[in-house]
DNA sequence: ATAATAGTGTCTTTCAGACAGTATGAT
DNA sequence: ATCATACTGTCTGAAAGACACTATTAT
């Protein structure tokens, strides 16, 4: 995330298919080191921009014949979620160039599709679960949280609504004496009990 | 749906490996005939069941080396969602046993697994898509709509306010002319108006 | 008529949005 | 003190639940 945009990392292709063009970042599974495809995803992740421990979820399987010129193929897809304050250091990392994802530019295979799916999968859950809170460093105050409901649904938010429901559904707790810096009134600082996506019965 | 359960067909395997088992249906796709994952699903269903045009949805993809004793594997889960006036028809096409989803048994492979997550799925999604429809009949009432949601969702609705939601989704049309028969007042009949899955955004 | 279910209208309660007002820091 | 942002309290309006009431059929 980046001022009010999602940015989503792409490769430029130095391998053909296809080469010269930005295409998701992806790998073959090894069945030999690999438990699952999401352990191939974590695997690739973290050869590709050195990220462990983020919220990585199996968005989708694309499959067919024409979606790859090398013939029939099917990809197990999952995003990951790059948590602000690991930005600079993964940008550092790798070659990735980073693109809004909702207005990704040209991309080689089905990945135009792929991104859509992203970007729905992301517009959905952010209204009814705690994946905002994973774009955030994992401190964070209750105006960054809201921002991020905010920048993911893609609509404004009620300030003092947002806080009473946040407080209702009891999924964060205060850093105690953590406030952060600001040219104002500093403010508490939060994380969240649980590492892992909570779902909320209700819209936030 | 059968009363207030939801039920699952599962076939008693034949083949090695979990001879005797019980298992979910599935095949191999084929990649001279499927155009991806889902036609590969929905051939396979066709042969076991002789259903045509229903709901499908790609659930997940499981996957690793132990699910499987013939070695790692991934499959690639639909489910499928059989209209109530279809079973009949359907349990004499297949020799499918029928066991409710949320208490499904023994089954063989990582199958218990997968309808944890269908159960979960369909439960998630019932409360604010047109899933639970799409188990009933083309034409149904409104009480019966009203059922299929109590039933998925595993919570009673109010009904006037049930009644209320369903209007201004704007999701169904009355069949001019067409009412049920009942042993009481005969009820207006109502159909999809679009013949794919409309999500919502709030719950019902 | 009575029973049974369908469907409507309305009262009440609950929840979300608006927004004023207070708090706490930097300058 | 003023500015800027954090946070709280309260009013209002909208939506949901409760439930009484009417409607339409079978018996």
């Amino acid at each position: 995330m980046k001022g009010d945009l999602v940015l989503v990392g792409l490769l430029t292709r130095d391998q053909p298919p296809h080469v010269g063009e930005r295409a998701l970042p992806g790998g073959y599974v090894h069945i030999d080191k690999d438990s699952d495809t999401e352990a191939t995803a974590r695997r690739v992740l973290k050869e590709k921009t050195g990220l462990t421990g983020v919220l990585c979820e199996q968005l989708a399987t694309f499959s067919g014949p024409e979606r790859d010129p090398r013939g029939w193929s099917a990809s197990v897809v999952y995003y990951a979620v790059i948590p602000e304050d690991a930005f600079a250091e993964v940008a550092e990392h790798a070659p990735l160039d980073w693109v809004p994802l909702g207005n990704p530019g040209r991309v080689a295979f089905d990945h135009a599709r792929v991104l859509t799916a992203v970007a729905d999968r992301i517009r959905a859950r952010a209204a009814y679960s705690s994946l905002p809170a994973w774009f955030l460093a994992r401190q964070f105050t209750l105006t960054d949280l809201r921002r991020s409901y905010e920048v993911l649904i893609g609509a404004p938010l009620n300030d003092s609504a947002f806080r009473r429901k946040i407080n209702e559904l009891d999924m964060l707790e205060p850093v105690e004496g953590a406030k952060s810096k600001s040219t104002a009134r500093p403010a508490q600082l939060y994380r969240l009990k649980e590492p892992r996506l909570t779902l909320f019965d209700r819209t936030i």
